[in-house]
RNA sequence: AGGCGGAUAGCUCAGUGGGAAGAGCGCCGGCCUUACAAGCCGGAGGUCGCAGGUUCAAUCCCUGUUCCGCCUACCA
């Protein structure tokens, strides 16, 4: 039947190439909204639109389409919903990276000129990642692609803040937050990453009016002296107790601030003296609005020193470090410096030191939102896969703070707000009014400040489908089937998602949340640029094809754990890739002369092969463990079930089992049932595999089914146990033929035969007439996998003085050999005898523990009975042997 | 500081409701046996981190401990 040879080896990238434009243009990946099927949905974490696919990418997405491909050969109705992110603050960085290298910046470029040119950037690289999501094999429903920024999703914003704001839950205020001095913006707090950093604490002299004594504070911070407003001690501190309320100058600046009580202050860490900061530090501004200390901001927007810094405005921060240390030093303030390692904020997109400011922002309400996101956890309406992470996600829900939402950047969502400049009053709306609502006047001032991505973000599940509208999508897709994504944004996407979806739809954005690991490097660390071990996974396809990443990606997938992604695994699935492609070809070679209609007709499963029926029930078996681990998201327990079928049982067994009938025999119709099952079992094989390597995949089930019409394997039905062919009594006769191949060969490679020597073989038994019978139904077989010349049988066939000496079940098994061969033979038998010494002297010891047999369970103590008396028996087989054998010797 | 995860073959990792452990790669020996040398056949290799406890029996359960990684947190 195949029409062709196939070539000796797989070459991945026309393979690719063809059958990707295929599904394209045959639209095999559209969702239908009207279909009546059951829906089964998925969006994708959006990727940034300027990205381009890291491994990280490739993991994520290979196991949605693993998913989704699984499904849809299920026959649901499936929906993967693609697109990508704008991601504010990275975008608007790489572009600003651009302007600098042409002597521009954004500023003097004008929001507007800016914008634009952020837009024909996207326009320009916005195709690539999702260029490299289809060298992968996604098979999203691209007709759908959406794109944060859409019109249709900016509605879905705007829509949700006003909301929002009118519920109360969206407020503005004055409040400290995490500044990005580089990137010149307010960050939420999930957006810091804070690393461990050696610094210094230093130990500094606050001096009391007009008096020798003085306070000694610690901090590290030394600059933010500057807006001080207070120094804090602990209430019952004996120490300080009487300072309270008195006054001390702060240094330099020679202020005067009060000594206030606070039971905040940790009596045990430096000098139990905490200086207050009110304006630059999170814990004192808390501390400032209980005493209603004054907050004096000292440090602007660039990280510079502000008027309020008397003789250091203008500088640097950190240069302000130094140089005041120098004054504090000279004016002998500074009493001593430690060392001291503590954990600094950074950028979570530049890696900039934040500097914790106050600010005027825009903030959500989280309480409120999160509470009916707990309670879905809670109660079961989403699940989160691994369990391990319901932990977390509980853990940061019900801690949860205000969210702050808005960005002083300039991509993004333009927050929907205007101020009137007469009487201040707040406007929030779809539109600017035309003048103010309170007092009428046209003086109006449009909110500059843009959205958070990840408020965008969080709408995702609905807004990609059509929200606020009603859709049919929403209708039929929503809930979503599950959501596949690390845990690294468990809390910025996931957590957000949930409160919205849940806000907006009335019901969980996701029935599922699978939670994988991060992809690390062989040495366990995170890819980074700046590590410099990022491994490209278009690379990968190139040098090993997208089927091969796949598995790969798959197979080291366990739930719970990262990856340490190798490439000696990769080459090894390219192996078995490969392995796929010439067992095929084995196939289809057989399969020239095949009547095609053979395969319509139906045989009873008695009518086919020993090893038919074999491979036939390990394959149902193969085909039910894949399948439950897929529901449950085990996707390295159903790869290694593939593997193991596809080499070790269907390639190394099966097809070498089948040859002599194929090549030996004149029974046409056993050639023809062989053939048969062949086809059938390759037909099934390849669409079980279909969802893991969708391009090899495709490529050899379209060379199989030549005479069937052509349509795709990924709408073939997903392979579903066939009960007739399920394991019977009659799986132990193949297990025996097997035993004893095995046990031949295990013979010939200890003993260095080559293959081009046949073997006689001997094999005694005490029931002669079953195993006679049983041997001459599978004569052939052994005959061929084991290389024998001649095979006799009998209850009292007599050793041979030359021979090497084997135990199968129910059999005795002599080889004649040269003489030569006997030194060998008796260390082989003694190797065998030791091994089995060893196995008596464990299973006695158990045996001679009189507590062992009174409480281990009988059917434990008689199965160590049994085995202990095999041994015994085996024994003393192989070492009567072992004495032949060195009479042989002389 | 709190929480979580890991420690099993040379390497990367599976595994078990407790009855002396598996894969891939690597290594050793033999083979171009008409699908595949990206292959075939055979083999070697582990006191399952350390110390206790529960049990007839622990790699698995419990306690403690060391090391590694991660997450969260307001000790300056």
């Amino acid at each position: 039947m195949g029409s062709k040879i196939l070539d000796k080896s797989y070459d991945p990238h026309p393979v690719e190439e063809k059958w990707y434009r295929y599904w394209m243009e045959g639209d095999f990946f559209r969702a239908d909204p009207f279909s009546d099927r059951k829906p089964y949905s998925i969006v994708i974490p959006p990727p940034n639109v300027t990205g381009v696919l890291h491994i990280g990418h490739a993991l994520n997405n290979t196991l949605q389409d693993i998913l989704i491909r699984f499904k849809r050969m299920e026959g649901f109705n499936v929906l993967w919903m693609p697109g990508t992110d704008h991601a504010g603050i990275a975008t608007q960085n790489v572009v600003e990276k651009q302007l600098l290298e042409e002597g521009m910046d954004r500023h003097r470029l004008g929001r507007e000129k800016f914008i634009e040119r952020v837009w024909k950037w996207k326009e320009q690289s916005g195709g690539t990642i999702i260029n490299q999501l289809k060298k992968l094999g996604a098979s999203c429903d691209w007709s759908r692609e959406r794109f944060t920024m859409d019109e249709g999703l900016s509605e879905a914003v705007k829509e949700v803040f006003i909301r929002l704001y009118h519920e109360g839950l969206i407020y503005r205020s004055h409040y400290i937050i995490n500044w990005c001095p580089r990137c010149q913006t307010a960050l939420s707090d999930l957006e810091v990453e804070h690393q461990e950093l050696p610094g210094k604490l230093y130990y500094l002299k606050y001096l009391f009016q007009g008096k020798d004594r003085f306070l000694v504070v610690a901090t590290t911070r030394p600059e933010t002296l500057l807006g001080d407003t207070a120094v804090a001690v602990h209430p019952e501190d004996d120490r300080y107790r009487s300072f309270i309320g008195e006054t001390v100058l702060l240094p330099i600046l020679g202020r005067a601030i009060p000594v206030i009580a606070d039971p905040y202050v940790d009596r045990e860490f430096g000098t139990g003296c905490l200086k207050i900061t009110p304006a630059h530090d999170f814990n004192d501004f808390e501390i400032g609005l209980k005493h209603g200390l004054p907050q004096i901001k000292v440090i602007d927007e660039e990280g510079r020193m502000k008027e309020e810094a008397g003789p250091y405005r203008g500088m640097d921060r950190f240069e302000c470090r130094k140089k005041i240390l120098e004054d504090l030093e000279r004016e002998g303030l500074l009493l001593k410096v430690e060392d001291y390692s503590h954990k600094v904020g950074h950028c979570y997109r530049c890696k900039t030191i934040v500097e914790p400011n106050l600010s005027l922002q825009w903030f959500v309400r989280m309480k409120p939102l999160a509470e009916p996101a707990i309670e879905a956890v809670r109660r079961g309406r989403t699940r989160i896969i691994p369990s391990l992470w319901e932990k977390t996600y509980f853990e940061w829900m019900e801690n949860i703070k205000d969210w702050c939402i808005s960005r002083q950047i300039w991509w993004g969502h333009r927050i929907p707000a205007w101020y009137c400049q007469s009487c201040g009053e707040t406007m929030v709306g779809k539109k600017e009014p035309p003048s103010c609502l309170k007092c009428g006047s046209t003086a109006l001032r449009a909110e500059t400040d843009v959205l958070d991505t990840w408020f965008s973000s969080a709408l995702w599940p609905f807004s990609t489908m059509g929200w606020p509208e009603e859709t049919p999508e929403l209708k039929v897709f929503y809930p979503t089937s599950v959501l596949v994504t690390g845990f690294d944004i468990l809390f910025f996407w996931v957590a957000r998602m949930m409160m919205m979806g849940i806000k907006f739809m009335g019901d969980v954005p996701f029935r599922d949340v699978y939670i994988h690991g991060l992809v690390r490097d062989e040495r366990g660390e995170k890819y980074s640029k700046t590590r410099g071990n990022v491994l490209d996974p278009l690379d990968l396809i190139q040098r090993y094809g997208a089927d091969a990443l796949r598995f790969t990606l798959a197979a080291l997938t366990m739930p719970g754990s990262d990856i340490k992604l190798s490439e000696a695994r990769t080459e090894g699935y390219r192996h078995f890739v490969n392995k796929i492609w010439n067992a095929s070809r084995f196939v289809l070679m057989n399969l020239e002369e095949f009547d095609p209609e053979e395969i319509f007709k139906i045989y009873p499963p008695e009518e086919y092969s020993l090893p038919d029926r074999w491979i036939r029930a390990r394959l149902n078996r193969t085909i039910r463990g894949v399948r439950q681990a897929l529901e449950e998201y085990k996707f390295n327990e159903a790869t290694h079930l593939l593997y193991q079928f596809t080499w070790h049982e269907y390639c190394d067994w099966y097809l070498e089992l089948v040859k002599p009938y194929l090549y030996q025999t004149s029974d046409e119709k056993r050639k023809i049932l062989t053939q048969k099952n062949l086809f059938e079992t390759l037909d099934i094989l390849l669409r079980l595999l279909h969802p893991f390597m969708p391009f090899v995949t495709e490529e050899l089930w379209q060379r199989l089914l030549v005479r069937k019409p052509k349509e795709s394997i990924m709408v073939a039905p997903y392979p579903e146990p066939e009960d007739r062919f399920d394991e019977g009594p009659w799986m132990r006769e193949m297990e025996w033929v097997i035993e004893v191949i095995t046990a031949l060969r295990n013979v010939r490679g200890e003993m260095n035969l080559p293959p081009g020597e046949r073997i006689d073989v001997l094999l005694r038994t005490e029931e002669e007439a079953k195993i006679e019978e049983r041997v001459q139904r599978n004569q052939i077989f052994i005959e061929a996998l084991a290389r024998v010349k001649e095979l006799r049988i009998g209850k009292d066939l007599r050793r041979p003085p030359c021979s090497a000496f084997v135990q199968v079940q129910e059999a005795e098994i002599f080889i004649p050999m040269d003489p030569s061969r006997m030194e060998s033979e008796k260390r082989r038998l003694q190797k065998e005898i030791a091994k089995v010494e060893k196995e008596i002297a464990f299973v006695s010891r158990k045996l001679s523990n009189e507590q062992f047999l009174a409480k281990a369970p009988p059917e434990v103590v008689s199965e160590e009975k049994s085995k202990v008396a095999d041994y015994q028996l085996l024994k003393s087989k192989l070492e009567e042997n072992l004495r032949r054998v060195q009479e042989a010797l002389g």
